[in-house]
DNA sequence: GGTCTGCAGCTTTTT
DNA sequence: GCTGCAGACC
């Protein structure tokens, strides 16, 4: 393709800049169904074709792998060839090829395992034993949180030894991330927040070897610049460097990982970061009908921090979103499926509608509901498919046969199917390990003989030795390797042998699991090892199992939904304390959010938006009742056509407290309610202090003055 | 060393 | 209401 043979009129005048503005920063502000992936694709496809630049020295990041291999596929149809070399990918496998390159400078071999949240909790706990620490006063996961954050930030042990403040940081926090870090080197491991950051640092401290990456690549793309954290954009900064040719795609209004440590002050900052950037705005929605793009503008321009802009569009009215006012969370499903059913019956497909909700403990109702009358659904996210226990498993044996100084995951299946290698076995085969520097499983395979533990034990070593040295055997092919890991390991006969109601889902996940790296070892025939196999499978996303074009209707949350559109749209339990989450009324900012998070949710929506909240809900295995959701009364009524249930008269005594009644306690003094679980006297509320914070408290046991 | 039971924490969102 | 863990018991 020549310059005039570029299809540029597929792109509106804000979009074909975005394009061939290559040179230097740019940033580009697209509103929601704007058409930025266009412009990205578009500029990639450009880039090759009318610059002539190798794929290879492009690099663009995405939301989601699904996301990068789409855009791939698009721009390949745009210039009509294959592309092999593109990198593109979400910021985690980015890294992740980088770090498989460069690992000897971080201490790692390149077949290094990448843990995910639940393996770094297990690691937490693990150090948090060998510490001392009371594991019952301290929650893991909260420290595996505290973790995270500090590697987002950049901050190493050695950066935050200076900097720790309080008793906490300094005597508990501080010797945990150091031990931690250690162990996970020790293990050839990284977790998610640590291939970002060791890549950071490499660059910082190894100006060769970020010159050597950051001149190979000419071009920088980022897919929703506004979800980056500030380990993410020290990234592209360095990455940039060089060549200083970088595009940023972003929405701040769709900012929605701010708990993640993602910094919407990057989208803002960006100018003044990168000097000279040409900014381009796209406000102009090729996706949702007026009436839609309306609602979501009302709702929006609430928010304080932001850029302001207005999105408009050319596309028909549409019909007027419903809003559906339901009894309970029951209700609003038997609701929801009326309607899916009565649209299904005009014969639209399946995969057309949606039903968003805030958490993904929302879905079981609808779930139910759906079973029971045979209405196709998938859910995304929740418990994934690679988070079952026998999934993990699994894959902790095949990471085993690629990484022999994977402890944790050692120490996970060491015993499963038993195998008589109980807890004491285990502290010795550690000691003995440690006394040699070996990891759990070279020593298991070397020094068995000399471990002091009873015959039994080392029988079961020596078996797990013989299962890992088989598996490795055929390590070049994943389906091979895991067939002979679950044929040797006898773990669908314990599977069996359980007798339990789930043993037969377990059982049936395992062949699903055969069968995707059956399917792997098909598509990727030049070179289907265990390794490769790992490396893609640790870094999927809940979105990537997804199955867009499969004939169901998708169940799933709305930061699960970011990126995509559905033609006909449930935004469900839009309740205050659910939608915002009560914590949200704490502060502006993260009130802000939640309605950044209820603009996604809505301009999600081609065609047909339907909007519900209950009564009263279920949380918890409580009843609590609730408001309806702040952003709702932010709608205009004449854009909505509402349909209210009568709520049944029931004896609620005299419930005067609800959602955001501001009340007086005689020790606390003002606050605001934020919660209430159960009711009438039994209610237990949650309330926001203005001095104090956050207290629960029962009703039947303090006096509480509305005021 | 393996199995059972009771209890705690949990449900905000995810790479 | 459920899950996963720790401790007790066999």
């Amino acid at each position: 393709m020549s310059k005039r043979d570029f299809p540029y009129s597929d792109l509106n005048p804000e979009q074909l800049d975005g394009v061939i503005k290559t040179d230097g920063p740019v940033l580009v502000l697209a509103g929601a169904g704007s058409g930025k992936t266009r412009v990205l694709t578009y500029k990639i496809a450009y880039l090759i074709d009318v610059y002539g630049i190798k794929p290879e020295n492009i690099f663009a990041t995405t939301f989601t792998n699904k996301a990068a291999e789409e855009m791939k596929n698009r721009v390949e149809k745009l210039v009509g060839k294959n592309i092999h070399e593109l990198w593109i990918g979400t910021f985690h496998s980015l890294c992740g090829r980088i770090l498989r390159t460069e690992s000897t400078h971080i201490g790692l071999s390149q077949n290094f395992s990448i843990y995910d949240e639940e393996d770094s909790v297990r690691a937490i706990r693990h150090v948090m034993e060998n510490l001392g620490f009371d594991r019952s006063r301290v929650n893991p996961r909260m420290l595996a949180s505290k973790i995270s954050s500090l590697k987002e930030k950049l901050i190493t042990p050695e950066y935050f030894t200076p900097i720790a403040k309080s008793g906490f940081e300094l005597e508990l926090l501080l010797p945990l991330y150091k031990e931690y870090q250690k162990l996970l080197l020790k293990s050839n491991a990284v977790d998610f927040d640590d291939m970002i950051m060791y890549v950071v640092l490499l660059f910082k401290s190894e100006p060769d070897i970020e010159y050597k990456w950051s001149s190979r690549f000419k071009y920088i793309l980022v897919d929703e610049f506004q979800d980056t954290n500030l380990a993410q954009y020290e990234l592209i900064k360095h990455l940039s460097k060089v060549n200083g040719n970088i595009t940023v795609v972003g929405d701040d209004d769709q900012s929605i990982y701010g708990w993640r440590g993602a910094e919407i002050r990057n989208i803002l900052n960006f100018p003044i970061d990168f000097k000279n950037t040409k900014i381009v705005k796209l406000e102009k929605n090729y996706r949702s009908t007026k009436r839609i793009l309306e609602l979501a503008n009302c709702v929006i321009k609430n928010n304080k921090l932001r850029h302001e802009k207005v999105l408009w569009c050319d596309n028909e009215v549409g019909q007027k979103p419903v809003l559906k006012r339901c009894l309970n969370e029951i209700d609003e499903a038997i609701e929801i499926a009326d309607e899916v059913e009565r649209i299904l019956d005009e014969g639209i497909e399946p995969n057309k509608l949606a039903i968003l909700y805030r958490t993904n403990a929302q879905s079981r109702v609808f779930e139910e509901e759906f079973k029971r009358r045979g209405i196709p659904y998938q859910v995304v996210g929740g418990i994934s498919f690679y988070e079952r226990a026998e999934i993990k498993d699994m894959l902790a044996y095949l990471r085993l046969v690629v990484n022999p100084k994977d402890d944790i995951s050692f120490r996970r299946i060491a015993n499963i199917p038993a195998r008589g290698i109980g807890k004491s076995s285990l502290d010795k085969l550690s000691n003995e390990a440690s006394l040699k520097g070996l990891s759990l499983y070279e020593s298991a395979k070397i020094h068995c003989d000399n471990i002091p533990i009873s015959a039994s034990a080392k029988k079961g070593l020596a078996n797990l030795v013989n299962i890992i040295e088989e598996a490795k055997r055929c390590a070049h092919n994943v389906y091979e390797a895991l067939k002979n890991i679950v044929d040797n390991t006898g773990y669908i006969k314990m599977l069996e042998a359980e007798r339990i109601a789930e043993s037969e889902d377990r059982i049936g996940n395992i062949y699903e699991l055969l069968s995707s790296a059956y399917s792997f070892v098909n598509s990727h025939a030049d070179a289907p090892s265990v390794e490769r196999y790992l490396s893609e499978v640790s870094l999927l996303t809940s979105v990537d199992l997804w199955e867009p074009d499969a004939q169901r209707v998708s169940l799933m949350t709305v930061h699960s939904a970011k990126g995509l559109e559905f033609e006909y749209l449930f935004v469900s339990g839009l309740e205050d304390g659910l939608f915002p989450l009560a914590d949200a009324y704490i502060d502006v900012e993260k009130l802000e959010e939640e309605r950044r998070l209820f603009y996604v949710a809505t301009t999600r929506a081609k065609k047909i938006l339907h909007l519900s909240y209950a009564l009263s809900r279920r949380r918890h295995g409580e009843q609590t009742f609730s408001l309806p959701s702040k952003f709702i009364l932010e709608i205009p009524k004449e854009l909505l056509y509402e349909e209210k249930k009568e709520p049944e008269p029931q004896s609620e005594d005299n419930f005067q407290i609800s959602i955001n009644s501001m009340v007086y306690h005689s020790y606390f003094g003002r606050g605001k309610v934020i919660e209430i679980r159960g009711y009438g006297k039994n209610a237990i509320v949650t309330v926001y202090f203005e001095e104090y914070g956050i207290v629960k408290l029962s009703l039947a046991h303090t006096q509480l003055e509305v005021l």
